[in-house]
DNA sequence: ATTAAAGTTTAGGTTTGCCTAAATAAATTT
DNA sequence: AAATTTATTTAGGCAAACCTAAACTTTAAT
């Protein structure tokens, strides 16, 4: 099997390459996987001798499909250990993140595929983010960014673009979470923030920023 | 914190002097191990280094009150985790070890707090093995060898020592589970074996060695 | 009490995954 | 188009955790 270390050099590919087709530089990755550049080109000589990765020197690297199969993998594992923690082990949104980051090394198929029963065969992940089905395919739902919302309009809150426990924080503080019923109360043209009421009570106004890393579906 | 290979060592200490007290042998660990005894002592110097263990070079090694600690504490982990694999996620006796060898390691002082709640505080594993509590205590229950009982006694199946795959898949095909009932129906004095019946049924005869390794309660 | 055998440690080497510093290629400016 | 800046790679090293082979202790046997 691969390495931790090689996992998350093929996590961060894909996460950078938005689904393993766009290529990948070499500083990018090195600043995702918190390391130095340097690191990454000895990585990425490793992973294109596996065949995980096409690597150009430098002209960046992008998933192979063996490297899709394996990189979907590990973000099924990510996803439904993040649902257990949340839904069984009642940690939050910001809790969460790190010790996924752990459980999804662990190797054992029989574990996932058990944990995906447990579970009852989730469709998302506490963030809204789609689990990889068990033959790797991500079948995503139609999801409009909450700043794309007219004035009326309502959404139920499906993802947040952003996982840094800075902003979930936030979002906590706020009252939002998957799930959340939200309405557009009021456009402010001036600096494009909105008035958002949250579960038909207390209403907000948040920045154009926040709005953007917001996602809902229809209600 | 410390790598899992120090855990694995720590562990390994701990069960081979049967608790943390008598001392242990470099050759016992490296068996233990699966490595090579020079392997060994390079991992005592640093784990004396680190005032884990007591270690006199040539006079083998114990472990400090902190290593006891640290043992306990990844001993609860790993028990902890077999309870959920079996009975959360249904997996036998025999396919639960490695999975629970790799989760041990997962660091989360909350994630282990959170997860003996989700199983109310179960205090065997599915070996019967006593799981440490949160402070490090191991609360034995009185416990007798099954080799030990006389003709017509009962006993409830609490523990077995062995967890070597081929050993739990023969207890499974035998029909002898944490739980089950045991009444010894006939000895054998020529090679101390034993006529044991199964939850009041069927019965079997169990080799000296194997009665060794199963331990019973009260019923 | 020697000697032989068994157990243990040291010395020196390997792989993995990282590092810094120097060299090289690509992109951007002028 | 040449020069400079930025990005990337190579070279050489380091720590962890393992290895083999050689040296050294301890134990057991004579």
């Amino acid at each position: 099997m691969h390495s931790t270390a090689e996992e998350n050099y093929i996590k961060a590919i894909y996460k950078l390459s938005g689904g393993g087709t766009n290529a990948v530089s070499t500083t990018g990755l090195s600043e995702t996987l918190q390391t130095k550049p340097a690191s990454v080109s000895d990585m990425l000589r490793k992973l294109s001798a596996k065949d995980l990765v096409h690597y150009v020197k430098y002209h960046g690297v992008q998933l192979t499909a063996e490297g899709q199969r394996v990189a979907l993998k590990i973000i099924r594992k990510h996803r439904l250990w993040e649902v257990f923690l949340v839904q069984k082990l009642h940690f939050t949104w910001d809790e969460v993140h790190e010790v996924a980051e752990q459980m999804e090394h662990v190797k054992s198929e029989l574990l996932i595929q058990r944990l995906d029963e447990f579970l009852g065969h989730p469709r998302i992940d506490p963030h809204g983010d789609p689990i990889p089905t068990e033959a790797g395919e991500l079948r995503e739902e139609e999801q409009r960014v909450l700043a794309s919302l007219a004035i009326e309009q309502k959404g139920v809150v499906c993802r947040v673009k952003d996982s840094q426990p800075a902003f979930l924080q936030y979002l906590n503080r706020v009252g939002i979470q998957i799930g959340t019923q939200l309405q557009v109360v009021d456009k402010i043209p001036y600096d494009n923030s909105l008035e958002i009421s949250i579960n038909k009570s207390k209403s907000v106004i948040l920045s154009s920023d926040v709005l953007e890393k917001i996602f809902v579906i229809n209600p």
